[in-house]
DNA sequence: ATGCAACCTCAACCTAACTTGAGATCAAGC
DNA sequence: GCTTGATCTCAAGTTAGGTTGAGGTTGCAT
């Protein structure tokens, strides 16, 4: 009897911790593990009276969405990556490379973005014009390609 | 008479741009339009009628709010940029070449950033470590460097 | 067995940058 | 003068990523 009961206790304290604990561990505030939670991002059992209690693997998986975000991911582009993964596995070191390179590849992107735009900026300083008609950063390559809320398309002057 | 009728109606038709029109030449919709005059950043004149009426300047004062999104600032922040200008000038050509050199900073700092965020990626790809004390995408130089909402400090797994 | 910190839910609020809709008025051509 | 399209205001809705607060419950140590 006094063994079971030694056992449970060291189960609980052990492996099963409290949203609080997870906070001060991850450095996220409570509210917003709860919100991950709310997304789907996580998923922490019950006890009996409803408060939840996260597995240690629950402390990598946040550790993933909190490094992603980092690298510019959203919460739904996250999701989506660690979905990806067989059987909704909290992803492990094998996973994360490949995602790695998957999120280089995103970063090289926007890097090589923000230096077209700047290479735009500098022809256009000498320019002055602020002619949308003209101008070679609010007209980049494509026009007419909207996507989203926000300016849709290009005339003006 | 008739010259003063002709002057007349030559101003407002040549010079007073309703709002449907500004819409059409900037390619922003009218509610967009009426959102920017609600943070100030432009303030058409009225008709008897309480319509708006845009000046040309007006188009070339709504083509940099274009402009300035399309390189990344924030409403905000360019409100603050055009409110630089002395009396409230709209941006000519002398104003662009200096706004432009600060939003050029702004575009290299960026883009230095990524480019360390992709080598830490790098070393990070053959590490797959996923713990938030150690990892170097998390933490990348200053600790505790909190603005903002969002995640706060560091600890984990 | 009791006190209190930690936990619970649910709703509302926050910023940014707009959009949508309702209900009313304006301007211009015929 | 009438119709019709363009405009007007004002309130509420949207997405992302959370925070804040009210009112109520749990769990653990003493």
């Amino acid at each position: 009897m006094y063994y079971v009961r030694k056992m449970a206790k060291s189960l609980s304290s052990r492996d099963l911790i409290p949203i609080g604990e997870m906070a001060r561990r991850t450095g996220l505030t409570v509210s917003a593990i709860r919100f991950y939670e709310d997304k789907g991002l996580i998923e922490p059992v019950r006890t009996g009276g409803n408060q939840r209690r996260f597995l240690r693997s629950d402390l990598r998986r946040v550790s993933f969405i909190l490094i992603a975000q980092q690298l510019g991911l959203s919460l739904g582009e996250i999701d989506q990556e660690m979905r990806k993964l067989p059987y909704g596995r909290t992803p492990n070191a094998r996973d994360w490379r490949a995602i790695s390179a998957s999120i280089r590849g995103r970063i090289e992107a926007r890097i090589a973005e923000l230096e077209r735009t700047r290479d735009r900026l500098d022809g256009c300083i000498g320019c002055g014009c602020l002619s949308l008609e003209k101008c070679a950063i609010y007209n980049p390559d494509d026009k007419l390609a909207s996507q989203g809320p926000g300016p849709r398309q290009v005339l003006a002057q």
